[in-house]
DNA sequence: CTTCTATATTGACAGATTTCGATTGATCTG
DNA sequence: CAGATCAATCGAAATCTGTCAATATAGAAG
């Protein structure tokens, strides 16, 4: 259950509070883990920009709730979007939400 | 005791291999702690661009052991450069590592 | 050489994370 | 409705992580 959507805060220009800090580990928290970097390198690099578990369950060579759980976790940190089509579940980067933690890093 | 210094690849281009996946993961690790985030924004945002970890450890609110670990996931991590002088450690942001993390997320 | 001070390391513990098999839920098809 | 398929959830095991107190190490100062 998320209580909020992390958001990434500008890590360099000036000491972050408490908030900002938790906020921010969170998001690359979702990034810390092999499988959901490549995850996210997986449905990014789909040409149609979007898969679903099926398509990404063999290539991680993990089991289907596992891969679940890890998309899942990007879901939360607002890294992927779900979109539940029929019995298929169809996910997408969220770009905006890359690039707030890419900007983070500037 | 660390086996290879971590490399960012960029997650969105191209399907990553499970080595360049376990690399970046690596790397955003390291920022998936606050105490890490707030250590490198507190050390980024000292006018003088270093930090010792005497200054660090009273505003994270965390021991000197813990601050000195978590310094330690940094530095092996490759985000954050360490130089003895005496007794004293300082620390300065390695910014080309935090501009490749940046990076791989464009 | 002894003492003091700043860091690092060790050992231990609690809590989080990763993973899977089994199950459930939901939707499509015959 | 019955069976099949895809995905999410549950429960449990193994591993990893964050934290501190205690100790070790290394340099500075007397």
């Amino acid at each position: 259950m998320l209580t909020q959507t992390p958001v990434c805060c500008p890590v360099l220009e000036s000491p972050l509070t408490d908030e900002e800090a938790e906020s921010t580990a969170r998001v690359f928290r979702a990034l810390a883990d092999p499988a959901r970097v490549k995850l996210l390198s997986l449905v990014a690099a789909n040409p149609d920009g979007e898969m679903c578990v099926c398509g990404l369950t063999e290539p991680l060579g993990l089991s289907q709730p596992t891969v679940s759980h890890h998309l899942k976790v990007l879901v939360d940190a607002g890294l992927l979007h779900r979109e539940k089509r029929g019995t298929w579940a169809w996910f997408r980067v969220n770009h905006d939400a890359i690039a707030a933690a890419s900007a983070a890093l500037r």
